[in-house]
DNA sequence: TATTAGCACTTTCTTGAGATGAGTGCTAAC
DNA sequence: GTTAGCACTCATCTCAAGAAAGTGCTAATA
């Protein structure tokens, strides 16, 4: 009996076949077989060893059997365990890096969105696979700028400009038909009051002070108080951006229609994937998700890549890119942190200060 | 030899086939043969009646045999007639009316890239096929107030609203550290001088005075056309929404892996789509591209309803269904025309006036 | 004379029977 | 402990036969 290594330990001989293993995998997309990989290790086993070895990583829930014959395929164990122990990502090619450096170039006068836009763009094609980056999220960022713009008689155009350089605006009902200078005087106050607090601490200041001095504003304030209620009222509405969802049919990976399916209908839902990035996403550098490893369910059969990108201070937003549990996390690792490095600058270069 | 009819009349039992054979093909989406025609028809003919018929129908290009034997399809010129001898649109039913006129409870303080993003959302649902929407042109769209917020020493924020509602913002750089209050007065300027006229005529003449009579400006003047050339600068970026392209992978007519690879890649450009919608709509009412009809080559299998929508005064832009040839125009033509119609309503309501 | 029935012929699709190839597990030899 | 050998298992490919549905043509029919 080759009860070798009780338990979950795997001695080097085991790590060389997992790694050829899902290396093959990756490059092939074809289940591999012990004479095949016998051929393609550098160090020499016959297929018969191979054969053993293999049969204890099955047994130990690193390796499956999508037939009783032909070839064994890595479990999601097993790319966990492959890029736990994998060699630090090797330096990006040039041409990759200054590919993505393109970002920089788009100058300091691009508004975010644009940049995030362009940063989706060139990650889904450098990677092939989908690509998602969320926008600043509007409600914890702080305000640098209110401005109330009168478009009609009882309508006044909101714009609400945040510190990380995202413009948002809204129309809002007014009560009365105020004149423009009234609207000057209200942006003002707000302006001088709330500047470098954020969104959501606005929002819940100006509802406490509702609540507490009702009776101590004059006509003016108790306006303003109004009005910047409705101007800072919850916008659900967070942004997201996604590019190359039509890589994935090229992927041979994703020909089932069923699997596609359900992540194209998980695609039409921004909003779940948008929690996936924000609940997940929290540590530094590159995350991954690996299959199973994501809650979402229809996730289960791709990985996802993340990280986030910063200005100086705070994380601002995510970037992910999903693709197939076999993708070449050798190479697109690396992207996706070096993309997050460039648009992190990119943005603390043009934030408004 | 059954020469009836030299040419092109067609004569009323031709008609009848011909429909059937659209109609059926358009249900089942399977080429229909004669017998199985001869069972559909309410008024009986025999198969071999129906046979004569189909063959004549072929030599004057309205069907086509995919194969020698197994059924004729209706070819692009077939379904050309019978969009055209089609009898008026039945009325659509509650359901689907009330659906679309959500549009309108979205309120009238929506942005309108709100609105036109439900428009697409709603139409993708309704129909099943890709669905797109252009923004107003903000190029031919009328001022309606231009205004600057300063956010750091060099850069300064422009708002642009333009009558359609559509509002527009960018950054741009200033040669000094000038103050707010400047802005304010380059701005009063700007509103005053431009107010109700169209972008395009705007920068048309800010070019007209740079030129003219450079020398009589003063100071002042000479900042606030140069910053207004910037501010008014083309933003080549024009905008459009588009929802459901996955909608055509479960259409059972675009399994074939490369007639999609085709249209997806067309969709990625979407300017391209885009010049297909400007170029082409002009009309009133719904518009049919039917095919080969399509100046495109990527949507030479498909067909192309598109709408106007409009204010009271302006066509502002286009809503557009893309779907196979064989698509249900019974249905989907008065669908498009009653989103048409609500958009067009909802947004004139709207409007800043 | 227009319509229909009949018939021989096509073509696609389905089905099942080998044959093939890659891989596995087990046993015995090295 | 490692390897060679062997019987066995599946997935896939190929090929032939047959069923279904359709066509064109000719001859019979109303």
């Amino acid at each position: 009996m080759a009860t070798r290594k009780q338990g979950q330990d795997i001695d080097e001989r085991m790590q060389m076949v997992l790694r050829g293993i899902v290396d093959s995998y990756i490059e092939s997309s074809e289940p591999v077989g012990s004479r095949t990989l016998s051929k393609q290790l550098e160090v020499q086993f016959s297929p018969a060893t191979i054969r053993n070895i293999m049969s204890d990583l099955s047994e130990m829930g690193y390796l499956m059997q999508p037939h009783t014959s032909g070839g064994r395929i890595p479990t999601d164990k097993a790319y966990r365990f492959y890029v736990d122990s994998m060699v630090v990502a090797n330096q990006l090619p040039n041409s990759i890096q200054s590919h993505i450096s393109e970002l920089s170039r788009l100058g300091t006068t691009a508004p975010v969105e644009v940049l995030l836009q362009n940063t989706t763009k060139i990650l889904a094609g450098l990677t092939k696979f989908v690509c998602l980056v969320t926008a600043p999220k509007t409600e914890v960022s702080l305000l640098q700028r209110i401005e109330f713009i009168k478009v009609s008689a009882r309508k006044v155009l909101v714009i609400l400009v945040t510190k990380s350089g995202v413009v948002r605006n809204k129309i809002i009902d007014t009560p009365e038909d105020f004149p423009q200078d009234f609207f000057n005087t209200i942006s003002a106050f707000l302006n001088d009051q709330f500047q470098n607090r954020s969104l959501l601490q606005i929002r819940e200041e100006i509802l406490r002070s509702m609540v507490e001095d009702k009776e101590r504003y004059d006509q003016l304030l108790a306006q303003a108080v109004r009005l910047g209620k409705k101007a800072f009222e919850l916008d659900e509405r967070e942004e997201m951006f996604m590019e190359g969802q039509f890589n994935l049919l090229k992927n041979e990976r994703f020909q089932s229609t069923e699997v596609v399916q359900h992540l194209m209908d998980a695609f039409e839902h921004k909003s779940m994937i948008m929690d996936v990035l924000d609940h997940t996403v929290r540590a530094e550098g590159v995350q991954l998700y690996i299959g199973v490893e994501n809650e979402s369910e229809s996730l289960r059969d791709c990985t996802l890549v993340a990280a986030n990108y910063r200005n100086d201070n705070n994380v601002l937003g995510t970037i992910g890119v999903i693709g197939p549990t076999s993708m070449n996390y050798q190479q697109i690792i690396p992207v996706v942190d070096y993309t997050a490095k460039i648009l992190s600058q990119a943005i603390s270069e043009q934030a408004y200060d």
